[in-house]
DNA sequence: GGTTTAATGCTACTTAAGTAGTTTTACCTC
DNA sequence: GAGGTAAAACTACTTAAGTAGCATTAAACC
């Protein structure tokens, strides 16, 4: 929901970057499959054109505070969402997490791709301009070739979510999540482990309620252990079992 | 279905380009976007590299086939889809049509995505191997730019069909799905017209009968005129308001 | 420690998507 | 014009997703 608990844009706070060759904006930078093997002279050029921007958890904003800004993030998760005006249902696209950068869409053309940003918990990231980046784009050719990477990575993520709404009902959509963030030494669920049924809901495109059904189910089937905020897998086999429907 | 009528890949008919800048495949190279305002020498030297294939109507072919291929379409409309192997369902992607290529993404990392392809009618087409067209992107950065406009029009294209079927029911996108085609001044549909209701199903996730259904309810209140695999749209207003979820 | 808040768990109900199967219609071909 | 074929139209049924509402539990905060 937009703002969900008072918690809007304007909270969040930019900074000017400190420091040259070794301030966190360097850092980033120079470990950011974009820029990386870039000359050192042109890395501390181009950090010193990013700033740098915290987000409180829960700060929401959508395109258009955005829309001339690129951005990479540095620390904790960032939901990038659709929401659906009539029943305030959301879908999640993405989960951004460290080095990953948005909008990229908004660099190619100029087309008003309408999407919501959330940060799951404290966010960090820099930002620099987005008629900056188009420079950089011009300027070194080697960009676009790492961006299309990244693009063709995220079609593909939105090409299984779709596969998978089509194909498969909501067990099987839920025992693929598990599957694809399950960390098989722990069992445990890693980088979506702690949230809650709402969000892992958006994550598949259903509701609390259905999701929570389906975990009870799980659980009675000896699937998964269940805490707060918490699933571990007991029975694998099972689990990839429910995945492709039975 | 693969193969649905005893068409495979196999009759598919690949030819050498004739005549330097006035074959078709200097024509269809110099018009392309992607290679567009390249000097004419360097055009001639591209186009020589494509040759034409000529797929009949309904030949189906997959990724594996086609792992070592880039190819432009001429004319023709080529299904891009997914199977479900259990229940054999499809799920229609893309349809590509002059001008259009791919698989963009197997150009970009060697990732195995795999994807169906179906000629809707015979397609002609120009194809040059994968390692051809990753050699001119190193040569020419401006192929990378091009390639990511496109992508990046791929996934909005995914995008909008996953918000779709996360939000709306199947009136919802089946009304939505008719606007986006609608040629307005002949109230009729465009580039899916002569689609069946198996095919409109596939494009919108669902089945043949449910379309069906919603087809005839849409006649019954007066939105459509329904000819055998033609639609014509009676009273738009009353669509758009379907494409709302009332 | 007690109060507030949010997340989870649970029950009952509604509805629409999917499925199966049959009938009818239109079209193509000989 | 007859026969064959594929698409479309229709009926009946099943099922699971969504929804509403409430109960319970855990965590967070004075």
């Amino acid at each position: 929901m937009l703002p969900p608990a008072g918690l809007s844009f304007s909270n969040c706070v930019i900074m000017k970057l400190k420091g040259g060759a070794n301030g966190i904006g360097y850092n980033t930078i120079s470990n950011n499959i974009l820029f990386k093997d870039f000359d050192q002279n042109i890395l501390s050029d181009i950090a010193s054109n990013f700033v740098e921007e915290t987000w409180p958890a829960h700060t929401c904003s959508n395109c258009s505070n955005l829309k001339y800004k690129f951005h990479i993030i540095i620390s904790g998760r960032l939901k990038v969402f659709q929401i659906d005006k009539e029943t305030g249902r959301e879908f999640t696209l993405f989960l951004l997490i460290q080095n990953q950068f948005f909008d990229v869409i908004s660099l190619v053309d100029n087309c008003n791709h309408k999407i919501y940003y959330e940060s799951l918990e404290e966010v960090k990231m820099l930002s620099t301009p987005t008629i900056t980046m188009r420079k950089w784009l011009k300027m070194y050719p080697r960009l676009n070739e790492r961006l299309l990477t990244y693009v063709s990575q995220q079609l593909l993520s939105v090409e299984d979510y779709a596969v998978n709404h089509t194909f498969f009902d909501i067990p099987a959509r839920l025992a693929r999540l598990i599957l694809k963030n399950l960390n098989h030494k722990s069992q445990k669920l890693e980088y979506i482990n702690d949230l809650s049924n709402e969000e892992i809901a958006n994550l598949i495109g259903s509701t609390r309620a259905v999701v929570n059904r389906h975990f009870q189910d799980f659980k009675k089937e000896g699937i998964l252990k269940i805490g707060r905020k918490e699933v571990e897998v007991i029975n694998l086999p099972l689990l990839l079992k429910k995945a492709t429907n039975q």
